[in-house]
DNA sequence: CGCCTGACATGAA
DNA sequence: ATTCATGCCAGGC
């Protein structure tokens, strides 16, 4: 196991099932980062364009994805989802695929 | 070395 | 349900 927490987040990427989605937090807790929620947000931002890692599946606690409902990130990520089989609604995943859902 | 920002989370008003 | 304020970690200036 890798003990950098970059490579923590891509093991835990990686290990998202098709058609689930997670948060920041439930991937921080995954890598081991209690309190890392923010450092996966910066990690993924600075993830490699040619990344094959699934950071569509994830989204914010409340369910919400990170970006503004204008932005060409959010309207990839939303596509990415549906075709995961994830329906993404005025910004909103409708629950279905959540393995965190309370 | 100190201040600010950021693909977040949580609690309270 | 929505908005404000605080905490956390790392990087950039």
């Amino acid at each position: 196991m890798e003990n950098d927490p970059k490579a923590r987040v891509y093991s835990a990427l990686n290990a998202i099932p098709r058609g689930s989605v997670t948060s920041y937090g439930k991937v921080a807790e995954y890598a081991q980062l209690p309190h890392g929620a923010r450092l996966v947000g910066r990690i993924l931002s600075q993830l490699p364009k040619d990344t094959t890692l699934p950071w569509h599946r994830v989204l914010k606690a409340n369910g919400q994805i990170a970006f503004p409902p204008n932005s060409a990130a959010f309207i990839r990520q939303k596509q990415l989802l549906e075709l995961e089989g994830v329906i993404i609604c005025n910004g909103r995943v409708k629950l279905s695929g959540f393995l965190w859902q309370p």
